[in-house]
RNA sequence: GGCGCGGUAGCCAAGUGGCCUAAGGCGGAGGUCUGCAAAACCUCUAUUCGCCGGUUCGAAUCCGGCCCGCGCCUCCA
């Protein structure tokens, strides 16, 4: 039980162990939602990946501290809450309602610590008071603060920036990067710590040493990442689009304050694409849960589907993958039905059993698409068994623990759903069963028929029949 | 223009020098079961890894060229 997890580290650019520094707790740090509508289902990707991360980190016997902020002041939350006029605390306490129902239908643990950029402010002020004493940050003209990108030398490490910034000047000096918006700033590189209230911000200001305004985006993580986990921890993680700017100006902010180290590595989920695409309004293929349940499939189905991918590879989400993760998981749950019928008595068993592989996959940095392929294999081979009467009660009741030991380890709950019958559904369904005893097969076929002309599928079993709605 | 990623069966997706005459899922085709079905289970389903060269005893895996697709390049997970 005390295998290392591997995983690469975008900084290092290569596969390291996951371990503590203290010796006791893995300190995690994610970027969370900004919650300003629905999150869609490739934010999800992101999410569910760190969710499956922490699930492979405790069953490896580490002890997790999991932090993953909420970004509920930004352009965005601001702009959306007064086009509704709404409060800015009114308009994401919505949103973050409404994420953390979808978090909880799509089984993610819930973070031990999520810290709200808007309740930090403070924190955010002390940060950049810091940053100005040493150099690194400075007031513009409107009262804004900027860091100075140009007194923090490593910047640009985690991106590669400077084979890209380099060379882009060479090519082309007009390039749209140089537009600078703000005139205001000693470099276009230099990023805003703290922005000057303007008026489009409507009554969203916070006095400060500078002037009434609020944070810059990238400084929340800095400040609480350093108020929750300390000046360095174990993990930071983030979809890909985040390590630049946002993960490469964290960095500067971080250890320009502190003058150590930052994370010690970095987790990047890469994109979740759609029948072949980046998401986007315009090709009107971004989903959110909400649209995946009114397609009839289940959160489970959709967790099956991102996981189904490896995390450093676009993931290509189409429609029949959620029909191939449904027939998917209702294999997995067949096996769990005929491993209890074949079980014995209950017994200890901390053991993947033939489950070893599927450990194993997971813990080589996170290959979640070949532990499925070895959960498979597993499955195959323990259903041939239990047909051919080879499977003990004693190895089938340690099957059975291994196996559930997997469905945490993916997050899948899996177990009977009792669906509710209408009456009439019922009475359908006992008519047809008194015909079929009764040896009458036109009219068992018609009531069948009926059934299924209501939503209804209708299977036989041994002692009875089972009611399914139709897909 | 720069940086980066990828092209493996109808679809999704592992594998990155020999265990690959390529895992697994879905779908499809047969079969067992069934009054017939359905569900479940079993069997089969790429001699081949975008194309062309090269390196090597040996390549899907390494190198070069080409053809496609995708992402990023200052606030998008």
């Amino acid at each position: 039980m005390t295998t290392a997890v591997r995983l690469y580290d975008t900084l290092s650019r290569k596969l390291r162990p996951l371990e503590p520094a203290d010796g006791q707790t893995f300190r995690m740090y994610c970027c969370g939602p900004t919650v300003y509508g629905p999150a869609h289902i490739g934010n999800f990707r992101t999410f569910i990946l760190q969710d499956l991360l922490r699930r492979t980190l405790e069953a490896s016997g580490l002890v997790t501290r999991h932090v993953r902020n909420v970004t509920d002041i930004d352009d965005k939350t601001i702009r959306q809450s007064q086009a509704e006029d709404k409060t800015l605390e009114t308009f994401t306490r919505h949103w973050l309602d409404a994420f953390h129902k979808d978090g909880e239908d799509l089984n993610l643990l819930p973070p031990h610590v999520e810290p709200s950029a808007v309740e930090h402010i403070p924190q955010q002020i002390k940060l950049v008071e810091k940053l100005i004493q040493q150099g690194h940050a400075y007031v513009a003209g409107d009262q804004s603060v900027y860091f100075r990108v140009d007194s923090y030398p490593p910047y640009g490490r985690l991106s590669r920036l400077h084979e890209r910034t380099i060379t882009t000047r060479d090519r082309s000096s007009c390039s749209c990067v140089q537009d600078a918006d703000e005139y205001d700033r000693e470099s276009a590189a230099d990023f805003a710590l703290w922005k000057s209230h303007k008026p489009e911000d409507g009554p969203n200001r916070w006095p400060s040493p500078w002037g009434p305004g609020r944070p810059g985006w990238h400084l929340e993580c800095s400040a609480m990442s350093l108020e929750y986990l300390g000046d360095d921890f174990d993990l930071h993680g983030g979809g890909v689009d985040l390590i630049f700017p946002h993960h490469e100006n964290e960095i500067a902010q971080s250890e320009g304050a502190t003058g150590r180290p930052f994370a010690r590595h970095w987790f990047h989920s890469e994109h979740l694409l759609v029948d072949g695409r980046k998401m986007s309004k315009s090709l009107n293929n971004l989903y959110v849960l909400k649209d995946i349940v009114s397609w009839g499939h289940t959160p489970m189905e959709l967790r099956y589907v991102l996981a189904s991918g490896h995390y450093r590879q676009a993931l290509n989400f189409t429609r029949d993958s959620l029909h191939a993760a449904h027939s998917a998981l209702r294999r997995l749950h067949q096996l769990q039905i005929d491993l209890k019928k074949a079980s014995g008595p209950e017994h200890a068993d901390p053991s993947w059993g033939s489950f070893q592989p599927v450990w194993a996959a997971m813990t080589n940095d996170l290959n979640t698409p070949r532990a499925l392929g070895e959960l498979f294999v597993a499955v195959h081979e323990l259903e041939k068994r239990l047909h051919a009467g080879q499977l003990d009660a004693r190895s089938a009741a340690a099957e059975w623990q291994a196996l559930h030991k997997v469905f945490d380890l993916f997050g899948f709950q899996i177990e009977t759903q009792s669906v509710s019958v209408p009456d009439d559904i019922r009475q359908l369904a006992e008519d047809r069963l008194a015909a079929r005893r009764a040896r009458d097969w036109p009219t068992a076929d018609t009531l069948r028929n009926e059934l299924e002309a209501r939503g209804w599928i209708v299977r036989d079993v041994p002692d009875g029949y089972e009611l399914e709605p139709k897909p």
